[in-house]
DNA sequence: TACTCTTGGTGTACAACTTACACTATTCGG
DNA sequence: CCGAATAGTGTAAGTTGTACACCAAGAGTA
């Protein structure tokens, strides 16, 4: 790759293992959910992973994740996108693993029933419960992964693909809140939504307890990314 | 990692080589440049190439962006961040090879009279006139690079990085032009600096051709990162 | 000294956006 | 018909963005 490596040759040094684990993020019962495996042998055996394997000799980085979402988590296209790369050595007991993590945003109503196909015990963890102890460096990832995501909330339109195609703007405020952990005001959220000009009233209404609220859709043709005006200055 | 990978042994699979790759921006001439390395052998023999090499087996990502920095660049202590994982199976004819790609900045004091102290050919590109191709899968990893600078130059302090220690406002106004690739207004650059109470005065002055200006430092208990205001909504 | 060139630095006015909070609207159940 | 519950809107004050005109200070020159 470099002048240094240039007399590189390919079977010479010991290479490293690399694996794409997915942070698989939902929202569920009013509560932003990851969907965690446990392990069923050492290292960590018992405890709980994210979902991941190794990326294989022919395919792609994104190819790898997307394999391991259907293989564990029994989704498909759904919103992916990488995140970082770790790859310390000694995060992994057996051997050199550096770890290329992604994060996907599914609605409730794509994940199959029962969570992965694999046999392997799998489950959704609530992000404000997470069991005490993860495998590896998980810990770390998932909080990454977190930041992330409520960065992203606010200046692209990832909030679109954790809800299912139509939804109410009660909803979809709901779900602003639950992932950013703080109110917003109704109005404001409202006018906000208007000047993006980002989502359509579908016409159909939801019943609730009360006065029944517009469903609207996500605007396919809106500027999926809103470029952040500048602050530094 | 996983539960699919679980009856993994550790010698049976093929692994991937991995490289870290580094992206090396400065100001130089009132220009945006990057360092570029001449590749001396196959593949890409006599292409330019963003400096990189292996990762060794007992060291971190980050150190070995470090480490080639230093071999290639002659530079350390510098801003460094990491991009992107590029890891296409094909992008390197040798064998399967997947990049964490680095980015770094450093102001133009900090770099070494001749760039690189291995025996290579490096040298510094404008970014508005590199050279028609690149090794490898390069001129995406520049894309990608320069994009993410204008990005955090817009909310974090890492145009400071990219000029001395001491700097008048008009320098950082056209550091911030050069890289954004637009003209921004002297008097509204200079009230959002002032909100953000980022720089402090030196009491110094430079002497120019017409009148002084005056000196600037960076405030080191500045907060580093402004959170963008949600615009999405 | 005063004029002009050159560069550094500031003021002001209007539009746009943010924020907080009060208000109106529509359905349901009794 | 009334209150509870939820959806949806209006308004006013403060802050920020934008455009553009202006003032300040040094150097060279007549």
């Amino acid at each position: 790759m470099s002048e240094s490596a240039e007399n590189y040759d390919v079977s010479k040094y010991e290479r490293p293992s690399v694996t794409a684990d997915v942070v698989l993020f939902t929202l569920r019962d009013q509560d932003l959910q990851v969907l965690l495996v446990k392990r069923g042998r050492w290292p960590y055996e018992g405890y709980w992973a994210i979902p991941g394997g190794f990326v294989r000799m022919d395919e792609s980085l994104e190819a790898a994740a997307k394999r391991e979402l259907n293989e564990e988590a029994g989704v498909s296209d759904v919103y992916l996108e990488q995140l970082y790369t770790f790859g310390d050595p000694g995060r992994d007991p057996r051997t050199r693993v550096i770890t290329v993590a992604y994060m996907a945003v599914v609605s409730a109503d794509q994940i199959a029933p029962q969570a992965g196909s694999d046999a392997a015990e799998a489950r959704w963890w609530s992000m404000s419960a997470l069991p005490a102890e993860l495998a590896f460096d998980h810990v770390d990832i998932l909080d990454y992964a977190l930041t992330r995501l409520r960065y992203k909330l606010e200046y692209t339109a990832v909030g679109f693909q954790i809800l299912p195609q139509e939804f109410t703007l009660p909803e979809l405020q709901a779900a602003y809140e639950i992932i950013l952990g703080e109110e917003l005001d109704k109005a404001n959220f409202r006018k906000k939504l208007a000047r993006g000009n980002v989502v359509e009233p579908t016409g159909r209404y939801r019943d609730t307890a009360g006065r029944p609220a517009e469903l609207y859709r996500y605007r396919q043709d809106a500027v999926a990314e809103v470029k952040a005006r500048r602050l530094f200055p």
